[in-house]
DNA sequence: CCAACGATGGTCT
DNA sequence: GACCATCGTTGGC
């Protein structure tokens, strides 16, 4: 399978949220298909961090598509999004959780459990067990850091996989909380909460 | 099984 | 000073 190109990315959130179910995050030795994802808009949408115009942390949602959105919270935790969309709309996809398929005893050693279910089934998790931290914010998806070659080149593979969708109201937010803007596949048991 | 809660620090008002 | 796109633990049944 082959790594997905800029205009994979380039196109709304919603789009993109469900195009990306199937496919597979890669980072070196790591490997895990997506499985839930979270669409965050750029319009009529309060619970998108962009919602309120550009600051110094969401300003790389502005930025291109295919660019990763990753921002601290709670004060112990990472999330990873992927900008999609138009440059300068303000929107992203929030990976929400991976089928682990490579690397699953590092993983296993970084989350601390042996659980298969319990290693990349939610946002906090699947960043803790790929190592994924603010230094990856704002970095191309598509093509590798000028100088740094392949390494902490983050990818999406391409995967023969059409999968069966679900959609629900988005988890963890209280504005925009109303929006059917979750999508995981349907009956897949990594993902973070049916 | 599941609901409640605390940890912990960056961001924004 | 309040809020937060979370998670692991605790204590109930």
């Amino acid at each position: 399978m082959k790594p997905l190109g800029k205009k994979f990315f380039n196109q709304p959130a919603v789009d993109l949220a469900k195009a990306l179910l199937g496919k597979q995050l890669v980072f070196g030795k790591l490997k895990g298909t997506i499985v839930e994802t979270e669409a965050y808009l750029y319009k009529d949408d309060p619970g998108c961090h962009a919602s309120r115009g550009i600051t110094a942390r969401n300003a790389p949602m502005f930025g291109p598509a295919g660019h990763a959105y990753v921002y601290f919270i709670y004060g112990m935790y990472h999330c990873f999004n992927i900008v999609s969309g138009k440059t300068g709309e303000g929107e992203a996809v929030l990976i929400r959780a991976l089928e682990p398929v490579d690397g699953i005893p590092l993983m296993q050693r970084r989350r601390k459990t042996a659980k298969i279910e319990n290693l990349c089934s939610g946002p906090g998790k699947l960043t803790q067990a790929f190592a994924i931290t603010r230094k990856h914010n704002n970095m191309s998806l598509f093509e590798p850091q000028p100088g740094s070659g392949t390494a902490n080149f983050l990818q999406v593979y391409d995967n023969k996989i059409k999968p069966e969708i679900t959609a629900s109201t988005r988890i963890g937010l209280s504005a925009g909380k109303e929006l059917e803007l979750r999508f995981f596949i349907t009956g897949n048991r990594f993902v973070s909460k049916q």
